[in-house]
DNA sequence: CTAAAAAATACTTAATTTGTATTGATTAAT
DNA sequence: ATTAATCAATACAAATTAAGTATTTTTTAG
């Protein structure tokens, strides 16, 4: 049985004229009548009742004209939303990220893909870099972003976005007074490390700074988010190196002076595995759009 | 688009292995290819991810199986489903009858009738003669039973039922006493005639039992009910003739006489068109069998 | 009563699909 | 490391299937 056959019969069940029906579906008229004899067949009904002058559905086949017509109709929304999910514009896309992402570009990505692709439902995981090697590697999830991250060979990536770092101080500290030369000044100063990023280069990126003015920082407190960090620096338990973005939006008696000689940059990465399925493409070239703007 | 080929393409799906698949499916292997890859361009849609010797589904893929599955099934039942009305075993069947039928046989009949063929819905209809007549030419009923009808020539008929005439009399008439000879006796009656069933013969056969007896019957009232013109019988207000059957379970002060010397009966017709489709022929056949039970 | 119309047949032609043989490429085994 | 085996794709010929043309039959309209 053919699909074809089933649009034709629907026509001819409308029209209920062979000769008319076979003009508009562009076949002989003798072809439609053994077409819709051989449906009957395979149907094991008879559809409609000739006599010779005059065609009409049968009960049968009026019923069946119904559900035919209810039939193809699933199949055409299941072909279109088919060809949607090979083109990424239906599914899903599984992102992963780390915190800090969240505190830059990515609401706003979020945002972009639901306008641009409604049919895209957006899966959003928070996690360190090394889950998303991991989940990238055994698509778990297609695109991952990522923060300072060590990147695998097996991944691709791109970075983003690079935010210089900054010093953070409780806003009374007496070196602010003065004319800040380098790091150097804060080596006998006690740190608190922001956020444990496992498997990223971070925690190493901001060790490779203090070492590059001479001296390895005397790490006492580790922190889960960049917020609570800074509370305690506004406690004057010591100070911390952050990317100036992290200071967006709070309102603590802390003051910062920027890194802005130092080649150390707070790097946002963009992961993902080229061997996954090309579906989202177009995402990953809006992606491309939205942070090269 | 064949749904051969859907099949073919979820048993695919299934194995992920196509000359696996093609021996399942009776084909050779390339004829198996070719088949899959013109799908593919149908739907628009690559459906596996082959690399020369693993096959596995894309996302559009095991969507498109999923959906396809749901599409075939429905098309099944559809099938099956129309099949069942062409055989008479769905569907629905339109009953008119007349008032004195519930009486005798119609209520066994739609019983069978649930039990035999579950997927039948019986609508039932009651109506008089005339309007049996017009609704199976028109076939706006299918199957009609009538009480002495006349029969019009576009239309079959069978007697399935016949019925002795009586006469009702109070419990306390005086000719009751007597050896009944026979209905002369009562031509001075008044009489009460049952339920007026237009287009029947029903009348008319009750005025030509009165005629054979010599006289004509001095109608004085009309009643819609046969249980009514018990009623008015009880009271004394004159006498009736019914067919036997209808005394059954009323608990009056009557009596009757049967009249089982004439050659009228009261008789119970089955009509229906042979013009209408003969999807209700195994019910019908169900019918007969009743009947003749 | 004739002509037109409409669906079904008969027969030939065209198109599509299938199968066989083969290729290319990858994995497993000796 | 070389060979054998496995698997999907390609090429071409064969067969099946469906289509078109011409014709027939029956019915309705003028």
């Amino acid at each position: 049985m053919d699909i074809q056959t089933l649009k034709t019969f629907i026509k001819l069940a409308e029209t209920l004229h062979f000769t008319k029906t076979s003009e508009q579906v562009l076949m002989a008229q003798p072809a439609l009548s053994r077409q819709i004899k051989q449906l009957e067949r395979s149907v094991g009904a008879e559809l409609f009742r000739r006599n010779k002058r005059n065609v009409a559905l049968t009960k049968a086949g009026a019923y069946f004209k119904e559900a035919a017509q209810q039939t193809l109709d699933q199949l055409d929304y299941a072909i279109s939303r088919t060809r949607q999910i090979h083109n990424g514009e239906a599914g899903e896309i599984r992102i992963g990220y780390t915190h800090s992402i969240v505190q830059t570009i990515l609401p706003e990505i979020i945002k972009e893909i639901r306008s641009r692709f409604p049919d895209v439902r957006t899966i959003l995981r928070e996690m360190n870099n090394n889950e998303q090697y991991k989940d990238l590697t055994e698509q778990k999830i297609d695109i991952g972003f990522a923060t300072n991250p060590v990147v695998p060979k097996n991944l691709k990536s791109k970075i983003f976005f690079e935010d210089v770092f900054v010093v953070v101080l409780p806003k009374d500290h007496p070196l602010l007074k003065q004319r800040f030369r380098d790091l150097s000044a804060f080596s006998n100063e006690t740190f608190i490390l922001p956020h444990e990023i496992e498997g990223s280069g971070y925690v190493h990126t901001v060790e490779s700074i203090c070492l590059d003015a001479g001296f390895f920082p005397n790490v006492v407190h580790h922190t889960s988010s960049v917020n609570s960090a800074f509370k305690l620096v506004e406690a004057g338990l010591g100070i911390t190196i952050e990317p100036k973005g992290s200071l967006a939006g709070q309102n603590l008696a802390i003051k910062f002076i920027e890194l802005n000689k130092i080649p150390q940059k707070a790097q946002s990465v963009i992961l993902w595995n080229e061997h996954t399925e090309n579906e989202h493409l177009p995402i990953l070239q809006l992606i491309r759009k939205i942070i090269n703007s």
